[in-house]
DNA sequence: CTGAAAGCGCTTACAG
DNA sequence: CTGAAAGCGCTTACAG
């Protein structure tokens, strides 16, 4: 077993805590606070501590990391080739190399970043605010931009803004006064005033998630469209008749977009396929029960036998109420919902759902990012939208034969 | 509505683009690939350009942040006077200050934290290294950690390793170069090595989620035998008398633990209450299938009537499990998870669970953090163990009359 | 291939 | 209360 102790060899706090017999917090209330120990078990410590030899300040060593200075002399070279077998080996002399390398690895020397940056006058770390880290998608962007960070030799940097403004703009700040290669953003609401606060100093930026519609920087947005449309076609081709489009009614751009595919889908497929549009005034987990009665309302000729839910989480909703209504998903009627939320997924019947390639996302947003800054001051922005893709499960198309 | 404009007012790509009756892309591919563009549609382009008098040059202005040596120009004060401003703004002439303040607003100052940082020899982020920011639990951490750091003035900046441990290495390297002023750490598996990377160059470090039993830094853990006890005492409270733990059988500690303190809230109950234990041979969203088939199987008196598993997500398997077998939770048969997990939110039956309380996790952790920069040499690290709590669903206690 | 020196943008004693 | 100057730990031309 390793034991714990300092790098120099002095015996830890643990150690001293089972030569006294008593436990580790004691030993701290000892040091720090001996009024809250008894006279005896205070005596027992101090006892150990002076057996054992142990120090504090040996125990938690000040803060220091060696700096290129001490690297160069330990190597014998001056501090500019520390910098270049660093930054370019390959103009250094390979015993030199060889020399500077040990030294590094014997004083553990880890560059200062900030340093770095102030010198060279770049930073190789990217910056991504995020509205909600408790949403999957979002997640998603931030593992695909890791990745595609990582590829590139760069460090993704990741912020929530927990659907909070003023803590988007104070993380937009944050990384501006870091200096970061480049900001991704996935934000909350219209993101005009934190596009104006990063482009104001030229620093590049790519928002995700959001058409503002202006193209004052490069976005990345997912097709709503088109995940409409999938969600409706698919239901279609299973052979459904009579869809219906569960959805609050809002304005909100991708809720209209996606309506708007479902209304194509359901035209190109011409006589025999009806649709109706459902309104259920929020998309949180209860607002499933007052559609589902507005279905079970409805003449039976005219109840639809698909249901397609503008989020996983309404869908989930709507699947528990027919449950509850004593129906059968998806022999009576098919549900699915949009957006392959985690948060969807313990349901009773596995759903369908439209998925928006998060990962996709991020990645091409750290595309766009890097395009940026090599491109300079020919940079044109672009828009990049991702292609959603279907995920069939049981409450579309039943379970599997086994 | 707002027009896309520089910040000098030149025209937008947009304009451009309204202007020359085409689209935004289609101006950027006129100005980057010309030869993809049509003659006739190239010359329109051209000409609103020329019309608009639009530049790529002044659309995207070169990066570039004024520095304290201009405020200071503007402002008419010296440099160390902008500092003081900034940092002890008391000490400074409230007229000077009102300068000062105008020369920043007027040139969009932000100051640049490497060289703050630098200079100053303080930071004033904490850097976040999370093994899984799909698990609610971490997000949880996460949005603990950075309330906390927010109320300290500090900022917060997240990295997720993803379960990958040469990731996670990366990361603890990538904040010692950035010289946070500490780190939290919220591990894959045992962080010997990770703590020792961080640690032999004195920099804070606080652990979360993970006991390595060694106390080499601050850490915050879970009560895990609480867990269990919380959920085993919930059950037999609500009169429940055979109770089974359903789990898989392994060494991890939380199991173990959580199966402790189930078996000692059996035991507490004395006589009338037994507990049978059940593996599940993983704790995936399937393994709830084979689990029922043995409860099942039992003789009607040995069945139990309430299920306690190790996590949610095996939980909602459970239940869906049961459900199939044509039982009805809870009346049947009562069941319950652990861990408050997100993804297990949208079950048929809202599963009733003990919570983790990762936001009380995260926030401690950073107060450990703080304590142990504020001490010094003084220091000696603590652990910080936050108690779970029950939440009760309908899983357990049936549906609430309306 | 290597070294000496300037400079990145700040903060912090220290004078005044 | 304010300014001049040193220095934080690097990178980068520029000499040699």
């Amino acid at each position: 077993m390793r034991t714990a102790r300092g790098r120099d060899g002095s015996p830890s706090m643990v150690e001293v805590a089972a030569s006294a017999g008593v436990s580790v917090g004691t030993v701290s209330n000892a040091l720090n606070h001996p009024h809250r120990v008894r006279p005896a078990t205070l005596a027992k410590v101090h006892a150990a501590i002076e057996q054992l030899g142990f120090s504090r300040a040996e125990n938690r060593p000040a803060r220091t990391n060696p700096s290129m200075v001490q690297v160069a002399t330990v190597a014998g070279v001056s501090v500019g080739t520390v910098s270049n077998a660093l930054n370019h080996p390959e103009q250094v002399r390979p015993a030199t190399l060889a020399r500077v390398r040990a030294a590094i690895e014997q004083l553990g020397f880890t560059p200062n970043a900030n340093a770095r940056s102030l010198a060279g006058g770049e930073s190789r770390t990217i910056g991504l605010v995020v509205v909600d880290l408790g949403n999957t998608l979002f997640v998603d962007i931030a593992r695909g931009a890791q990745r595609e960070a990582a590829a590139r030799r760069e460090s993704l940097l990741v912020t929530n803004s927990d659907r909070d403004d003023a803590q988007q703009d104070a993380h937009l700040d944050l990384f501006e006064s870091a200096r970061v290669r480049g900001v991704v953003l996935a934000p909350l609401s219209d993101p005009f005033a934190g596009i104006q606060r990063v482009r104001r100093h030229g620093t590049p930026l790519v928002v995700v998630n959001y058409d503002d519609g202006r193209q004052d920087c490069c976005t990345v947005l997912v097709d709503n469209e088109r995940v409409g449309y999938l969600a409706a076609r698919h239901m279609i081709d299973l052979g459904r008749r009579r869809l219906a489009w569960v959805s609050e009614l809002n304005d909100l751009q991708p809720v209209r977009e996606r309506q708007a595919g479902v209304r194509r889908a359901v035209r190109e497929a011409g006589r025999g396929v009806d649709l109706v549009e459902l309104d259920t005034e929020g998309v949180g987990e209860n607002h499933g029960d007052h559609v589902v009665e507005e279905v079970l309302a409805l003449p039976a000729r005219r109840r639809p036998d698909a249901l397609v839910a503008v989020t996983d989480i309404l869908g989930v909703s709507v699947v528990e109420a027919l449950q509850g209504a004593g129906l059968s998903v998806p022999e009576d009627i098919a549900v699915m919902g949009c957006d392959h939320d985690a948060r969807a997924w313990g349901g009773a019947v596995p759903l369908t759902t439209v998925r928006l390639e998060g990962e996709e996302m991020g990645a091409a947003a750290v595309r766009l990012l890097a395009a940026e800054v090599e491109e300079g001051i020919d940079h044109v922005h672009r828009r990049v939208v991702v292609q959603p893709s279907l995920l069939v499960r049981e409450s579309s198309a039943g379970r599997a034969p086994r």
